[in-house]
DNA sequence: CATAGCAGATCGAAAATCCG
DNA sequence: CGGATTTTCGATCTGCTATG
């Protein structure tokens, strides 16, 4: 089995490597900082990718390679426990999202399991997942609360977005905050990656 | 370190709009 | 119409961060 590692972390890389040459006796496997293009994987058949950074662009790659190749196995590990890149990984098709690799051999397993067909997805997230739809359902956005969403997702400031809805920062306030309340975010990143995942601009 | 600016929470309340 | 919901706005407080 060919397998690749992704991670700008270089404990991370020389780690799995290891790992994975020693623990799981897989000579051909290699290591890179970051995803470029697909054509990184052709003669693949499993990928750990870590993404921190440019998750963006990460997940933009291993979409792809999963449109083209759905047989390649691929883990993400999110240290930062996102829960809309969760939902995107979901979506896209990835066999294994960890947030956090604390135990060497429940590690293994994970990787053991993935490598023979199984999926193994973070309970933690899953049941924030459900939670979250749950508020969701109970808590629509209003029409005028979607406007702000769709301009601070855009990255907006508070003034500029009452500028462009005739409106004061004072009310753009109190529509964010409904916005936070409603789909359980936190800050503007989290409005700016809602926005990213979830297509809000129509 | 002081401060300026932005973000966000909380409390309160009035006007506008929707809907049975 | 009349109640419920939405939208609007202000004041005040805390916390973070960039800047000099």
């Amino acid at each position: 089995m060919n397998i690749l590692i992704v991670s700008e972390s270089f404990i991370i890389r020389d780690a799995l490597e290891e790992i994975f040459k020693v623990q799981l006796e897989n000579e051909n496997t290699k290591v890179i900082k970051m995803l470029h293009s697909q054509s990184e994987v052709d003669n693949i058949d499993f990928i750990f990718v870590d993404i921190r950074n440019d998750v963006v662009n990460q997940i933009k790659i291993v979409e792809s390679i999963k449109k083209t190749s759905p047989e390649k196995k691929i883990i993400v590990l999110d240290s930062r426990k996102r829960g809309s890149v969760f939902k995107k990984a979901i979506k896209i098709g990835v066999e294994g999202y960890v947030v956090d690799i604390l135990d060497r051999d429940e590690f293994i397993y994970i990787v053991k399991k993935v490598m023979s067909g199984k999926k193994s997805y973070e309970f933690d997230l899953i049941q924030d997942m459900l939670n979250h739809e749950e508020k969701h359902k109970k808590y629509d956005l209003t029409r005028r609360e979607e406007e702000v969403l769709n301009l601070a997702g855009e990255g907006f400031n508070n003034r500029e977005i009452g500028k462009k809805l005739y409106i004061t920062e004072c009310t753009v306030k109190k529509h964010i905050s409904n916005i936070f309340m409603k789909l359980n975010l936190k800050n503007r990143k989290d409005i700016i990656s809602y926005a990213k995942y979830n297509y809000i601009n129509k």
